[in-house]
RNA sequence: GCUGGUGUAGCUCAGCUGGUAGAGCACGUCACUCGUAAUGACGGGGUCAUCGGUUCGAUUCCGAUCACCAGCUCCA
């Protein structure tokens, strides 16, 4: 019989793919580490847990794991899978099992994490023993399909200030056809790589003659931005926010008081001197918002005023994180702050949240969101404020009906905050939207409104961003769409195909009945083939093809055909433009 | 930043053990005038990431730097 799983430790039933999946792979963790320890009895075993999609092991090692190793320990696995060891489960008191481990500082640290008196778990395959909590599936023979992926380092317990590991990661499934399906959706989730699209789609470059991390959007990818940053617009003004537009640089002063400077300074760029005082490249909008709003004294009749604004940021982010459009150095947000009193904290929350989910919605993204709570050291702000802010986030989740993870202790040093993250085609989440409570500027900069009473009080400010960055959001909406934009945002919208060069005249009247319903539209006047013209159009995902030749000129026709769906028939004019306006209107997906 | 890996034409990639490079696509010219995923012929294009070393000789071996990729850490 199989150990049950035990009482503390994480919860099974939350694991994508179930508790029988955990225990494979967790035992295939175990296998790896039996294979390791047996081919070089040098390295120090730390720990290996199953992660989302596999699993993975922790070793020190004087010298690097090659490639080629991966395949010697991956062999020596399918040996002790085949021999079907035992998983043995044991329990043992913290003294005994420090004699075990006496050579094993990683051991004995976890060893150190459990209190006095408590028991022991220990599990057993073959010549392996290893410190676990488990549950384990009954014998190596039960770890059917799997496959060692890649190696990389880690840093011990999670920490720069460790040394770092070699951590092996590998995959398991229950089944040779699961394995592979899962190794060709990761194959296939790789063809949707924005930097893949950026390059075969003409989307966007970066430059070493510039700079990494630093992009250039390309005409096609300017319109789509465009249409982003247009729809984000409108829907702001509905939505009772103003514009505003700030400087890129700015004295250091400003970033003295904002605290910037002293918090932030990894982030920052040098500064660059100016008149004998020095200037600093943005890092974020904030402290020039507040310039907007302390440049005059505010009632609380104004109140809530909210100031947006499409920030363009510049950040130092350290080489090994940068990421396609992904992570990068110079940034826009779409950036706002919301200053408001106490009272109407809360309702602001759930305004920036049905914002959120109209932009997220609209460009068809399903969320997930988190709750980010105070930090368990550094941290500003008295614990009342940090309930009070961290309450009202809660609140406005849980009004609109929307569900939530806590992450405890995951806030900024200076505000709770409710994050949302998005994933890329391989699965990866990034954060996108924020929406932050905070608890310091208002005080650095004395951010004030009149009350009723006549008398200056601190206005709470929300900062919020909803598409996160414009390159971030950008980058992931290309894999998710796999570059097939929404017919409202794609470049271009319509290609019209001419059948033959006698056709171009009525194809360039085509064009210009759609262009003047507002459709983005182009005629491939190439001297190539219609086939061709059809299949370079397809490439580009441009998502209707227009098909026109003699037979249309005659009766007023055209032939459109939608990607991906192929030939919709002839069809009179009007009616496709009728289709194509108002498939645009309503930012259809 | 850290650990490991990669760097050959605009793109995707060949190039065995050192003797200065090739394909397909793309691009240009010409011919073909075509009804729903590739018409043909010819042509131009590379200081083999950069710098240094070993060698009679380096794209190939060694070192450094830069960039990129995976992961860790950090973040929008």
């Amino acid at each position: 019989m199989p150990q049950p799983a035990p009482a503390s430790g994480p919860d099974l039933s939350r694991y994508p793919g179930g508790e029988a999946l955990y225990r494979m792979r967790h035992s295939a963790a175990h296998i790896l580490a039996t294979a390791v320890t047996e081919l070089f009895p040098e390295v120090k075993v730390a720990g290996g847990p199953p992660v989302d999609g596999g699993f993975y092991y922790d070793f020190a090692k004087p010298t690097p794991f090659t490639p080629e190793d991966l395949e010697t320990i991956e062999a020596r696995m399918r040996e002790v899978v085949r021999a079907g060891q035992t998983f043995e489960f044991a329990e043992t008191t913290r003294d005994e099992a420090a004699k075990v481990w006496a050579n094993e500082k990683y051991k004995l640290h976890f060893l150190s994490q459990i209190p006095e008196g408590a028991k022991v778990t220990t599990y057993r395959n073959g010549e392996f023993l290893d410190l676990c909590r488990g549950p384990h599936v009954v014998s190596t023979a039960n770890v059917t399909a799997f496959k060692l992926t890649h190696v990389a380092g880690a840093y011990w317990l999670g920490s720069e200030k460790n040394e770092m590991l070699q951590r092996i990661y590998g995959t398991a499934f229950e089944s040779q056809a699961e394995l592979d399906e899962h190794l060709k959706r990761i194959e296939e989730s790789l063809k949707r790589d924005h930097r893949k699209l950026g390059r075969e789609l003409d989307l966007f470059s970066i430059h070493e003659e510039v700079g990494p991390g630093l992009v250039h959007w390309h005409p096609r990818l300017g319109m789509v931005r465009h249409m982003l940053e247009t729809f984000w617009k409108e829907e702001h003004l509905k939505a009772g926010y103003q514009l505003v537009y700030t400087p890129h640089i700015a004295s250091e002063k400003l970033y003295e008081i904002s605290g910037h400077l002293q918090n932030y300074a990894d982030i920052m760029y040098a500064p660059m001197q100016v008149d004998e005082q020095a200037y600093r490249v943005k890092p974020m909008n904030c402290p020039n918002h507040i310039m907007i709003y302390n440049s005059r004294k505010h009632s609380y009749r104004e109140l809530p005023l909210r100031y947006a604004e499409l920030g363009t940021v510049y950040r130092y982010e350290r080489s090994g994180v940068l990421h396609g459009m992904e992570r990068v150095r110079g940034f826009t947000q779409d950036d706002s702050h919301i200053f408001c009193t106490p009272d109407q904290l809360q309702s602001e929350i759930e305004g920036v949240l049905a914002l959120m989910d109209l932009l997220l919605k609209t460009c068809g993204y399903e969320y997930s969101c988190y709750l980010a709570t105070r930090p368990l050291d550094k941290y500003l702000g008295s614990d009342a404020e940090w309930e009070f802010a961290t309450n009202a986030l809660k609140q406005a989740l849980e009004h609109r009906g929307l569900p939530y993870e806590i992450d405890e202790g995951g806030g900024a040093f200076y505000a709770p905050k409710i994050d949302v993250k998005l994933r890329d085609a391989i699965g990866r989440e990034w954060q996108c939207p924020t929406i932050q409570v905070d608890l310091n500027l208002p005080k650095r900069f004395g951010v004030y409104f009149t009350g009723s009473d006549g008398q200056d009080h601190e206005v709470i400010m929300l900062h919020r961003a909803l598409y996160g960055s414009l390159e971030r959001f950008v980058g992931i909406f290309i894999e998710h769409t796999g570059g097939e934009f929404p017919v409202w945002a794609a470049p271009l919208q319509a290609m019209i195909v001419p059948v033959h060069a006698r056709a171009f005249e009525y194809a360039q009247q085509t064009a210009e009945m759609l262009r003047a319903a507002g459709v983005r539209v182009e005629v491939d006047t190439r001297d190539e083939k219609m086939g061709a013209k059809i299949r370079d159009a397809e490439l580009q995902k441009v998502p209707y093809m227009v098909v026109v030749g003699p037979r249309d000129a005659e009766a007023g026709t055209c032939a459109p055909r939608r990607k991906g769906q192929g030939d919709l028939g002839t069809m009179p004019r009007e009616q496709l433009v009728v289709r194509l306006r108002e498939e645009i209107r309503t930012r259809a997906r």
